[in-house]
DNA sequence: ACCTGAACACCGTTCAAGT
DNA sequence: ACCTGAACACCGTTCAAGT
């Protein structure tokens, strides 16, 4: 094996690479010295660039947020608000392990920051208060969180063939008498559990409970 | 030492320790080497009750699910639902580690059966269509979730104190060109990332959208 | 500064064995 | 069946050392 050269390591090639092995091995897989093997180094190369696991992490997460678009002008404001969340939603499906990473994870302050700042912006300038446009920033963000981390753990078992039965196979299992409301809607259930659709619906919700007078 | 008779473990009483574990030295500290300890066997005492770790956080996870208080009768359905998504808010507060569990982690299909089987019934009895009330089921069990894990991560912060310094230099070193509405509202958004009030917020919202000719 | 290599204190899990 | 003990293939991280 020839000695890696120097000054072949740096951050963001490293937040890639973990980024990467996240999103084929699951994130829960990760391991530092998984990312030190892909990049040819030892595992305390690493070290160099984030002082523990956490801070790797945390680079990931913020480089993921980063990637959001921007609010759209020249649209009333509930076809902002409904941009902005659904750009986050969007993200997230196509970064699962960004669920993770934002819910279960503790935070530096600044990854929710420009979605804080489109949010807060499009409600104060629609002519929210100061208080009840940070209530709704954080019931809007918080939805979008919940709907889609739900979302992508439903989207996962239904890839794994073996999940997927064994989770059909207890939904019929249930007892008609113990749950009869879910026994009987169990289809409407699989098809409202994730989707355009269904994410519409609650952000809809949402929207129209904004509009009736407060 | 005394050897461990036999017949001292159950399912349950690792379940129990399990849980305490978790909550006492956090979800992720948790090991299956740890609850053996404190049960004082060793650690493949525990594979006679449980095939691996996943089935262990599955029945703690079941365990949690299963102490969801019903839903009132002799109330509007309003307040029904308003009584279904606070008793499980406040199970996950009392039990952080049950946001994880039921976030990020497959799942077995049954652990929300209860909580699906009390909105649905309210949201039927209230004349909401099959596919509505599974919709709105999902909106409203999603919300909770969300906003729940949120307000759990931040409460997480604020007890510890190096992190919870660290969070608010952050948001203070925000730039205010860049981020202008964040920085102005910065108390209102210190004072509605959790709590009852902003719980009750974001889920009226719902309610009133929910109240509008669909 | 940038990276290595050995070592430490952990993991979950398999396997063979005891009662 | 119920539990033990040794072993395997992993972890994150510390420490001392090299360039």
């Amino acid at each position: 094996m020839a000695r890696t050269p120097r000054n072949t390591l740096n951050a963001e090639l490293i937040v890639r690479t973990a980024l990467r092995l996240m999103e084929s091995k699951g994130t829960d897989a990760f391991s530092l010295r998984g990312v030190a093997a892909e990049l040819g180094v030892g595992p305390m190369a690493l070290y160099t660039y984030f002082r523990n696991k956490d801070e790797l992490y945390d680079a990931v997460r913020d480089h993921l947020m980063s990637l959001l678009p921007g609010v759209p002008a020249d649209v009333p404001w509930p076809d902002q608000v409904r941009s902005v969340c659904r750009s986050l939603r969007l993200l997230m499906l196509q970064h699962p392990c960004l669920a993770q990473l934002l819910s279960g994870r503790p935070l530096s302050g600044h990854e929710t920051a420009r979605v804080a700042e489109g949010l807060l912006g499009v409600l104060r300038s629609a002519g929210f208060g100061p208080e009840q446009a940070a209530r709704t920033h954080t019931t809007l963000f918080t939805y979008v969180l919940g709907s889609t981390s739900w979302e992508i753990q439903m989207a996962a078992e239904r890839r794994d063939p073996e999940a997927w039965r064994r989770l059909r196979a207890t939904m019929e299992s249930l007892s008609a008498r113990e749950f009869p409301s879910v026994v009987e809607l169990a289809p409407e259930l699989a098809r409202t559990t994730g989707g355009d659709e269904q994410f519409d619906y609650g952000l809809d919700l949402l929207l129209a409970g904004l509009r009736t007078p407060s």
